[in-house]
RNA sequence: GGAGGGGUACCCAAGCGGUCAACGGGAGCAGACUGUAAAUCUGCCGGCUUACGCCUUCGUAGGUUCGAAUCCUACCCCCUCCA
């Protein structure tokens, strides 16, 4: 994905390799075997695997598992907090660096596609949250309504609000948030943006099961076996620790957001369950959208492909000095 | 057997003589996306069509009417209550 991945390698650069999908496509399961087979370290590309104590809802690798083969970032956050993008990218760039220091190749593996593209294509030089600001944003809303937040932002940064619905709450106020912190327009400032991975060789995957139908079925089974494995319970736990609410970011993962419904008695459980695979297959569908708009990640069909792809990587990798 | 209530597009559901291919919501499809992104938002959504438009729909079959998802008749199915 991003320019970098079609360029052809410079001799000498240090590889990174990217390994993305639709949820439940089974990167996971490839980056492991490719992971028990070369010297390569996965590092985790998903917005919700960063959280602790979310492990059976967001298909973590196990920690026997990790104890095999080297993840990271998994488990660097606490529910209570927000990950962002920002920070992805940074944490990202000191585990690649930390991969290459110990002579291997990292394996980014994930499906948070903005986080990849923050990474292949760069932020812009942002302010990051303002937890004040944004109350007092919200606030506001709750009393004007967005599209009146609206009409102020196309006061203070035209080009942002032309980009932004007026009913899109979350944008309004992150530019309205920039705008205030940085004395910046947001549209000014997203023209600067650096190429973190510039200096490397990126070779991009993505894992695209052909058939929507089944990849729907495997969403559903996926998530009854979760089910199975305790999510309820783990939702429960979290749900009773007290301090965490659905507002925060980590409660509005795909399938926690809905139990956590249930728990709050919102919904009964069976409604719940179908509104969560529902909502995986939205996600799904998104991450499709964005694949379709990253024409450099070379498509496979995860029936198709698993063995050569495998074998072809370790071939690849072989010839690397590293 | 008797008394009520109901059958509307993939699902739920409004409509109760024209302005109805039929309000809403869900699902689905497509798209956007710069520190919340597993988030947030946009468009489409009976069929054919780029569109104008045309065609087929509101349990079934008839009927009334210039005109019916809306009124009448018969029939089929579902639910509740009484037997």
């Amino acid at each position: 994905m991003g320019h970098e991945a079609c360029a052809r390698p410079a001799a000498g650069r240090l590889p990174v390799l990217i390994l993305t999908g639709p949820t439940g496509s089974g990167k996971s399961e490839w980056a492991v075997r490719l992971a028990e087979q070369a010297p390569v370290e996965i590092v985790s590309v998903d917005s919700a695997q960063v959280y602790r104590g979310m492990d059976i809802g967001t298909a973590k690798p196990s920690l026997a598992l990790r104890a095999g083969v080297a993840h990271h970032l998994i488990d660097v956050c606490d529910p209570a907090e927000s990950y962002s993008a920002g920070r992805f990218v940074q944490d990202a760039l000191a585990a690649i660096a930390a991969i290459h220091a110990r002579r291997r190749v990292p394996l980014l593996v994930g499906g948070t596609m903005l986080y990849l593209r923050a990474l292949l294509r760069g932020l812009a030089p942002l302010p990051p949250a303002s937890a004040e600001l944004r109350q007092a944003l919200d606030a506001r809303a709750a009393r004007e309504g967005w599209p009146a937040l609206h009409a102020e932002l196309a006061r203070l940064d035209a080009p942002a609000a032309a980009r932004i619905s007026p009913n899109d709450g979350q944008r309004i106020q992150r530019a309205l948030e920039v705008h205030r912190l940085t004395g910046e327009r947001l549209s000014d400032l997203q023209r600067r943006s650096a190429r973190p991975l510039q200096g490397f060789e990126v070779r991009a995957w993505a894992l695209a099961p052909p058939q929507r139908a089944q990849l729907h079925q495997r969403i559903a089974e996926r998530f009854h076996a979760m089910m199975t494995a305790g999510l309820l319970e783990e939702v429960r736990v979290l749900y009773a620790r007290g301090d965490l609410t659905a507002a925060h970011a980590s409660m509005r993962s795909v399938g926690y957001r809905q139990l956590w419904a249930h728990l709050a008695g919102q919904c009964g459980l069976d409604q719940a369950v179908e509104q969560a695979i529902a909502a995986t297959r939205q996600l799904a569908k998104r991450q499709f959208t964005w694949m379709r708009t990253e024409p450099c990640a070379e498509w496979l069909d995860p029936q198709a492909h698993a063995l050569s792809w495998n074998r072809d990587v370790r071939r690849e990798l072989a010839t690397l000095a590293l």
